[in-house]
DNA sequence: GTGGTCTAGACCACC
DNA sequence: GTGGTCTAGACCACA
């Protein structure tokens, strides 16, 4: 079940990675599972084919998926080993629970994501990423 | 104190924007105050003056600043009354806490807004916008 | 047909707004029915593509238009819906009159217009927007 | 009694002159009156001096007005035979009768403007002023 | 091909 | 000094 914001500055392959990584990470999708066929995932999110394609060459060459020529793609043996496993979870229920409570307040998703950003720009500690003043 | 992640998939404009909407609504520019000048920010920030300008540009249509033609741009007199002003701060804090935490297990900004942005649009209720599947 | 004053104090940008908005009121553009694109137009009017994107953009703000990515702007379903229809029919006739009367009388547009913006200034009845003596 | 729109696209200064020439085409100023001092008008008309005193150099070019040291400026005597004296009444007429129908039926100045200049700018005849489609 | 963002640097109106 | 407009040309996401 992928999620699809057509309006979202953040492009719409980079949500159908995150959604397939969602899928996987979360174990909706297992290790050696095929995933949706091209066409058929860009079908049902009403985008073209060409970006999926995208989204999933990138997750090939993040070794998250594999593909076998005329069979389709398929969730890799290996994805389960890979980083982040398990702290995603824990950190999804974190947010589940500030987001839960943003829209009990009212607010879209747009006010949500602004403040988000705001407060992860406002409070970041990492070096040479963010510019400031 | 404004940031900027110049890697960023949100545009800079919109996080000029977000920065200023922040120290308003925050109550660290009151209203009347002078913001920065359109071309000192942009030094400060090591971008595009045209960047800043569109940002100002964007907030004044908001009615969030003013501008004096030869004399600089003013946060608003009616800043203080426009829609979500206190409810952003408490939504702040609500995010502050969800994001120390996942600081403190070890995830770096892309990965925690990767975090967000899919609990946003699994949970997501708003009709029309998301496409699914 | 869209008309340009490279020469005119209006920007050219708001020229190209009012040009579009003419021809959307005024029924040559109908609702759904694509807009030229931006390189094209701009190359028509002479002027640089940013310029007419920036017109665009404003236009969408307006909600008059849409654009899809990839594939281009049109005429918004509701452009018909929205404020000022046929309004700007009736007033269009009625200064269509008085500039033939006006261009009869061998005045030229620059004389015109400094006539228009004399009378609309020296009978107006706005209040806050006009310092006089 | 010159009224200034400092939210017009149309410069100050030429809001100025504008105003100045009405009033002397219109017999309100006579040949060898005295225009206010330029700080006067500025005060009153709260702009800056500068602006007020590049409309008086103006209207001096156009020998309008004429300007002696230490004792300020005055309509000059040629002003009653320049060019466009008798048929500004005649057009000045017109257009009123224009902009009042259009108060009537509740426009505002900003839409009024921009029918007319839509108008103008579909209706004219000029060559190589124009750029077109 | 489409539109969107960003940069660099110009000129202008206003203070 | 301020902000506003315009140009030229680059790169990107999407169809």
């Amino acid at each position: 079940m992928i999620k699809i914001d057509p309006t979202s500055f953040i492009p719409l392959y980079e949500q159908v990675k995150s959604g397939l990584r969602r899928e996987i990470a979360l174990g909706a999708l297992k290790p050696g599972a095929p995933l949706p066929s091209i066409r058929d995932l860009a079908a049902r999110l009403l985008i073209n084919p060409n970006t999926v394609a995208r989204a999933y060459a990138d997750l090939e060459r993040e070794r998250l998926i594999t593909t076998r020529k005329g069979k389709g793609c398929f969730v890799s043996e290996e994805s389960g080993r890979l980083p982040g496993r398990d702290i995603l979870k824990r950190l999804d229920g974190l947010f589940e629970a500030a987001i839960q409570d943003a829209r009990r307040m009212g607010a879209a998703d747009a006010e949500i994501r602004r403040i988000f950003e705001d407060r992860l720009g406002a409070s970041s500690e990492e070096r040479g990423k963010w510019r400031s003043s």
